[in-house]
DNA sequence: CACGCAAATGTGAACGCTAACATGCTAGAT
DNA sequence: ATCTAGCATGTTAGCGTTCACATTTGCGTG
């Protein structure tokens, strides 16, 4: 029955004025023991507990950060939330959670309603506010740190994968198996992580000489269907593809099934790439060889930067997480 | 530059009182119009948002709710969550999380930390606290919804799935493609769940008049490396096995594993059904047949009791959602 | 033309806690 | 005995809202 019990019961009780018994529930040191012993007692007597909604007025922190995430059921920002969440509540800290679908309005929303509710720091996930628009978003007495994307100008850092590097492995990947028809199906143009993913295949395109028809980019949405979709279509204009990267493991998945209707065996036709390696990635048949990111610290990091800044502690403007390929069965 | 503008500003700005100025965002009525267009004038101007942390300490309401998850990477309770938040968004509520892995201190000490948040009301997801305890932890003045298992003194309501049925549907069928060697790969005894679906097992092998021998019933953890475990016992004790019912869909992913492993093809020689539908039954190889829970409609339930409850609407105090039976590959 | 009534606005006080300072007390130094 | 450090505790004033009431204003009525 642990019900509307405040300080200052707790301090008649006892004897003892509230700013003891708020001495002794933050573990000041400056209370005698005695005192300290029978302000707890009285604290278990009455089953009191804290109400840090008023706390959080006084102090004006609320030990909450709130993170923006296109969509928890995604199993890439699951664990990216995971890690935060773990990384949080390692320190003292809850999560606020909010799902916007890649809607920048939701997004926007999102942050308002955390800086209302007085969060004391966000982490925004892949956002999909334009680039134009971010400098303005950020500039805000809320500590923001963005994931899946470069820093911008306002945020207070950025953590993000070692895309184009993860790319390279990739491409190099199949270079090496003799594969010479390679599409890239690159996810949406503008959305987080395209830009990047972009710039690395072209840059790679150059300095490997090739010719750009020889890498083909297909725009596509983000999960199975985007990926079956660019993968027909790709092999539909080009039946001697043989090799198609992908912009994470779930277009990945839907190239795989695209290359399985046009009647292409997978890997021994096309190999395929994906990338993140989700835990789904290695339940799939084939297996998915994939480019790893670290998903759980990512999240972790964007909350260590955020609790740095917090405490002005120097740190990192940008991390950038190391990618590592995982070969399986669909690209041996 | 939202930075620290009050009520009081915009009042003293406005030449009002702060009361006014409440009323106005707080889209009360009795305030005339002009005064309304001239706070809300001074609201844009000064870029006032109200705080909610004051708000909530003078309304002793926070509009948030907390949802405690074994693990947000677990694809089942991300869709759970998904479910709720949608729903709570919806209602301008906005959602706490917290992973536990299944421990229950841990599960104790975040419906704790969301107490002292003064979370107006708690979702409790597949708790794994002792029925014994449960009651207990539940007697307290924040109202809590449980998921996935049944109600229990003291909890506002229950939402769960009718795993009874469920099951029974996925051993009629297997009983119907004339399978006759049945195992029930059970998950973690004491585990949510795990007591009402053994007891649906073993009223089902009564009613049907088979012999106990005939439907084995096997512990295992409720994951991958579980279904694995229990299905290669099952196919050591008995090479005779020819249809596998799992926990949920890890488990039945797990098991397919181990069938192949034990040469045994799928379903030719083993059929194999899992629970849940989660979105990776459909992408395996093969594509599991499961018994598919409505999971983002059970968040979704969850945050509507928990609103009904604090509104004092009648509410059911169980919801029993339908699960249903869909055939694909792994046992057609 | 005073009267009363409703609509519009204002006035403390409260929500439960902490920050910052003030006070009282003990004990060692002088 | 007196002074003074320094520890333990108390006091006061917010933190930014809303609540419950009090007050003012405008307007129709007898």
């Amino acid at each position: 029955m642990s019900s509307r019990v405040t300080l200052a019961d707790v301090a008649q009780r006892a004897g003892v004025s509230t700013q003891t018994v708020s001495r002794v529930v933050n573990h000041n040191p400056a209370v005698r023991p005695e005192t300290r012993a029978r302000v707890l007692e009285v604290i278990g007597e009455l089953g009191y507990r804290p109400n840090t909604v008023a706390r959080s007025l006084a102090t004006r922190r609320t030990m909450t950060f709130g993170i923006v995430v296109p969509d928890i059921g995604n199993p890439y920002f699951a664990d990216v939330v995971r890690g935060a969440e773990d990384a949080a509540r390692g320190l003292g800290y809850q999560i606020l959670l909010c799902n916007t679908d890649q809607m920048p309005e939701r997004e926007l929303t999102a942050i308002e309603a955390f800086q209302e509710k007085q969060v004391d720091g966000i982490i925004l996930c892949s956002t999909r506010i334009p680039e134009e628009d971010l400098p303005d978003t950020l500039r805000t007495h809320t500590p923001i740190v963005l994931t899946g994307r470069e820093w911008v100008e306002g945020a207070v850092g950025a953590v993000h994968a070692d895309d184009d590097r993860g790319l390279l492995l990739a491409i190099k990947h199949l270079l090496q198996r003799e594969r010479r028809n390679i599409v890239f199906a690159a996810g949406r143009p503008g959305g987080p992580g395209h830009a990047r993913r972009m710039r690395a295949w072209h840059e790679f395109a150059d300095s490997a000489g090739y010719c750009a028809e020889q890498l083909v980019a297909i725009p596509c949405a983000t999960n199975p269907a985007g990926g079956q979709e660019a993968a027909s279509q790709a092999l539909r204009d080009n039946p001697e593809v043989d090799g198609i990267v992908c912009f994470n493991d779930l277009v990945a998945i839907g190239a795989v099934h695209a290359c399985i209707e046009a009647g292409k065996r997978v890997p021994e036709d096309v190999a395929v790439v994906g990338m993140t390696d989700i835990a789904l990635a290695s339940l799939v048949e084939p297996p998915l060889t994939t480019v790893g990111h670290a998903k759980h610290e990512l999240g972790k990091q964007a909350v260590a930067m955020l609790v740095d800044h917090l405490a002005s502690r120097a740190h990192e403007r940008e991390i950038v997480l190391k990618t590592e390929l995982v070969v399986r069965a669909s690209a041996p």
